[in-house]
DNA sequence: GTCTATATAATGATAGAC
DNA sequence: GTCTATCATTATATAGAC
């Protein structure tokens, strides 16, 4: 449930900071752009938000808000639900995630870390009754398994290209990509273990060097 | 083979763009600090590349070309071994390929794209002798393939603070990461159909709605 | 090719009225 | 809460000497 305080200016503004820096990044998005967006003055940011730094920081922790669940449901990231709702999330918000990963903020590295959490618990139930596979590594496959999630987040413009659809978050889209992204982690994508096995003799012969 | 003026000014300046634009991204950087690391005036940037925007194309294509095996072998990444090497790249192109993919620049895009088409004639030709797995939708799965294979290269501070090491593409953490990606793409990660069928009777139930 | 010096414009932040 | 007006700073770009 919305705050009343959603409606008015102030959350005016931070919806068109979350827009352009999405949009654009952070350091290229001017003060004067984002008021202009929002229909307010300039000087109203300095007074809700103190600094464009303050605005920025707003914005990181709403959509922290939002892709947990609200501010209400800290834990939320437990379900492992809740991170495919997170990447049908509004346009806006994605972008604004993206750049965030990118960009390095504290939230957006907080958000990491959760998801690798949750992600890690949600293989690891799956390894004991059976339906995922046993990793030599666990954590590092809880890591590398958010990075390849999170990809099309962050690749979007490119994958709509190479795709031929405008959007990559259209509902047809989606499905194909996330059709192919199920069958890779289905059925793997190297059909016998040479390359497992060329990639353990390389190491071996590292480790000995 | 390096050209005589890779020794120069101009090489400097071009170099030491790249760093910071790798490490803050383009707007965040300033002329003067380009110049400040260069050791040479301001001034210089304008002579050599006219404007910022120009040091960025100069920037932008001498990485292209780095990537794809220098400026005489346009067709290198035909040869899959070239994009591995591509991801041992030394740190500021790295860094400086993660901003351009993000940020949007043609030579990025042309980059990807000529990436997407190497690979998905690998895998096509794995295909063909046994290799690799078929695919439903072998296009889609070229994409999402180069997403994930690029997928450290944008998100290494996080994969470096997960993982608890320093640098993400020192030698003993390129292992551990490359290891698991290689099993994952080797074993998959569902050890069963389940998932693929709840998505396909998921998919289904949507193009009946 | 490289510098010093400067023109010109845009930026983030703030003071003070309403 | 919101505005107008403005300040101080910083940015890019360029002119002209060496």
């Amino acid at each position: 449930m919305r705050s009343v305080d959603d409606l008015t200016g102030r959350a005016r503004i931070r919806d068109a900071a979350l827009e352009l820096f999405g949009e654009q990044g952070f350091a290229r998005v001017t003060v004067r752009a984002i008021a202009a967006r929002a229909g307010v003055s300039p000087a109203l940011l300095g007074h809700h938000f103190g600094s464009k730094e303050g605005l920025r920081q707003a914005c990181d922790a709403h959509v922290s808000d939002l892709v947990r669940g609200g501010p209400d449901a800290a834990t939320a990231l437990d379900d492992p639900r809740r991170l495919a709702a997170m990447l049908e999330a509004a346009a806006p918000v994605r972008r604004y995630l993206a750049r965030a990963f990118l960009e390095g903020s504290d939230d957006a590295a907080a958000l990491f870390d959760d998801i690798v959490t949750a992600t890690a618990g949600f293989l690891d139930d799956g390894t004991r009754d059976g339906r995922v596979q046993p990793a030599d590594d666990p954590q590092t496959r809880a890591a590398v398994y958010v990075t390849w999630l999170l990809a099309p987040l962050v690749f979007d413009t490119h994958l709509a290209r190479v795709l031929g659809v405008d959007d990559i978050h259209d509902p047809a889209a989606t499905m194909r990509l996330s059709r192919s992204a199920v069958e890779m982690m289905t059925r793997g994508v190297f059909r016998d273990d040479s390359v497992l096995d060329a990639w353990d003799a390389a190491a071996k012969e590292t480790r000995r060097a």
